[in-house]
DNA sequence: CTGTTAGCGCTTTCAC
DNA sequence: GTGAAAGCGCTAACAG
């Protein structure tokens, strides 16, 4: 059996108390000497606290929940990597769960973890959740009275703290390099326009369309799934239009690659005949024989942020509420050129 | 506040025992009209148990802690896929510890799961591990007698359950892939020597090599760390070596990438110039423009298959000891091509 | 300065 | 058929 709070009582003569108020360092008024004999039997009888029994009379456990679509996306594994790294350096554990981008795990996770004690969650909603889905899921966390915070994909009309990036900008950052470069024709690969950060990339692509004159035609967006196939489809459908279309902006690297592999089976070079934008700027970006050109999040550093966020919103009791935007970056590679009259 | 058993206790008028009986599928004779009354209650009242009191008491909280060193190396989140997936199916929870390859955080990550009461740990020890730090985590587990099973990497003299995958033979196949192309100056760009994965792959290159009647050159191999940072070094070491060699045999994908990029950066062409293979088969390998040779490891299946052996271990509590050996296969892309004299 | 006591929410033995 | 009571390992009022 694991030692017990009880065997260094009995152990040192003093009572439970006295062992639990050294240990918490709550041991004001009890004398050095007290706290080394007991100290010294917790070291000799390699005594550690059950964090079950702390967990159910404080009510804490100092674990948060990780909801996101799956990890083995290179995106997601990098945000989980941010919030366990700084779990850990603030003394926390993180229970991962993968919902596959499924709005009823979601769910079932968020009451998983309540039962679980957990202290709070990060929530990323799954790709199905519509507006309607996604309140769901935050009436249910606010219901149960568990903290949370929302990354990456958030949702206007909720109050609560979420960590997300300016994906307007990036979208508009991405298209206004294109337009700089003398592309008038650029096709989108989007993601599902269901979805918040997917809508808010084409808003500023819009807006950069904009700015240069250029007018906006709906059919160049085609809306995929943010992976590789939907890249390789587009590609399909992009150079179907007859749209003399010389660049396309790819929502995410994933559908970017797709795009790659695609436009490279129909003959195409990248960048002389077609400039290609990524989003997300997986390392592998810049691996490829035509290192991407791609926005950069700070998946990384959300992560963290998140963690933070979540941490004093547990340990303060009030919901900040606030909206931390972090700032995408592009990233000029080689798979986009200018646009050359042929 | 939460619904408590009491609180069911008091709405339905019967005690908690009856509840708890109930509620467990325990109820041998207790008559359905009282089920159905303490149901609907449940029902109503929304009633969940509290998962940290029922750990308490029952001292099992169906809960895993899986011990990596890095969830954003895409060979570890492929596993920590698996491992989430078969975790929900079974309705377990997994708690992810990052050690960073750092053998200290081995160490507390152990110590802070045993707290925590997880019924077993997912192991994959860290890189700096020498055999005896490793003997030092595995004795660790064993005084805190929390069941765990081994991953990918392991040792001989432990006796322990692992899933580990035949890097033996994955090595042997790579290699005689290359003598079966004319190679016979083949490079290896092997992981860190001290790591029994990397050990076998080298043993299996050897196999191969004495099978075709080739000598073994030391100087051939150069001793990375299985990242990018040591392909692209290695290429340099291997260049400079003026031993005309034709082939190299990457032990992971991420070290193929980095030799990619170097042989590029010197112009030479994949597979022309210089035959490559990888270990790993990330799924990046197959869009890179020379798709890569590559072994493929079946790691969400490894990942699977340790949840479900660690599960048997809690529910049966005996340590199978089994050492599951998964077979690698051979993935022949572009990257490798017969050798011709020039 | 230290100990007694109650209680966190649940399971389980034993008694009626 | 059902309930009382003890106990899991710990914290925290309160008492002295």
């Amino acid at each position: 059996m694991r030692t017990t709070i009880k065997d260094i009582a009995n152990y040192t003569g003093f009572s439970v108390t006295t062992i639990s108020l050294v240990l918490n360092g709550k041991a004001y008024k009890i004398p050095k000497s007290t706290k080394d004999i007991i100290f010294d039997a917790v070291e000799k009888l390699n005594y550690r606290p059950n964090q079950i029994a702390v967990g159910l009379v404080k009510k804490r456990t100092k674990t948060i929940g990780l909801v996101i679509s799956d990890v083995s996306n290179v995106f997601f594994s990098n945000l989980a990597k941010g919030v366990e790294d700084e779990c850990r350096r603030n003394g926390w554990n993180l229970i991962l769960c993968n919902t596959n981008d499924m709005h009823k795990r979601d769910l079932e996770y968020i009451q998983v973890l309540a039962d679980k004690g957990v202290d709070g969650i990060l929530f990323c909603m799954s790709l199905d959740s519509d507006k309607k889905k996604a309140l769901e899921s935050v009436k249910l966390m606010e219901k149960l009275k568990v903290p949370f915070v929302m990354i990456d994909r958030f949702l206007e009309e909720v109050e609560c703290c979420s960590v997300i990036v300016n994906h307007r900008s990036g979208g508009y950052a991405a298209t206004k390099h294109l337009l700089e470069l003398g592309h008038r024709n650029i096709a989108c690969v989007a993601g599902p326009l269901a979805l918040e950060d997917s809508q808010h990339r084409l808003k500023g692509y819009k807006e950069a369309l904009e700015e240069f004159g250029v007018s906006y035609d709906p059919d160049l967006i085609y809306e995929g799934n943010y992976d590789r196939k939907s890249g390789v489809e587009a590609v399909e459908y992009i150079l179907g239009l007859q749209k003399k279309v010389t660049a396309i902006f790819s929502f995410n690297d994933m559908s970017a690659y797709g795009v790659y592999n695609g436009l490279k089976r129909c003959g195409y070079l990248i960048p002389k005949d077609m400039s290609l934008v990524g989003y997300d700027d997986i390392f592998f970006s810049e691996i490829l024989d035509v290192p991407l050109t791609s926005v950069n999040q700070p998946v990384y550093d959300m992560g963290v942020e998140a963690v933070q966020q979540i941490i004093s919103e547990i340990d303060s009791g009030v919901n900040s509420k606030k909206c931390i935007t972090f700032q995408p970056k592009l990233i000029v590679r080689d798979s986009t050129t200018e646009y050359e009259e042929k």
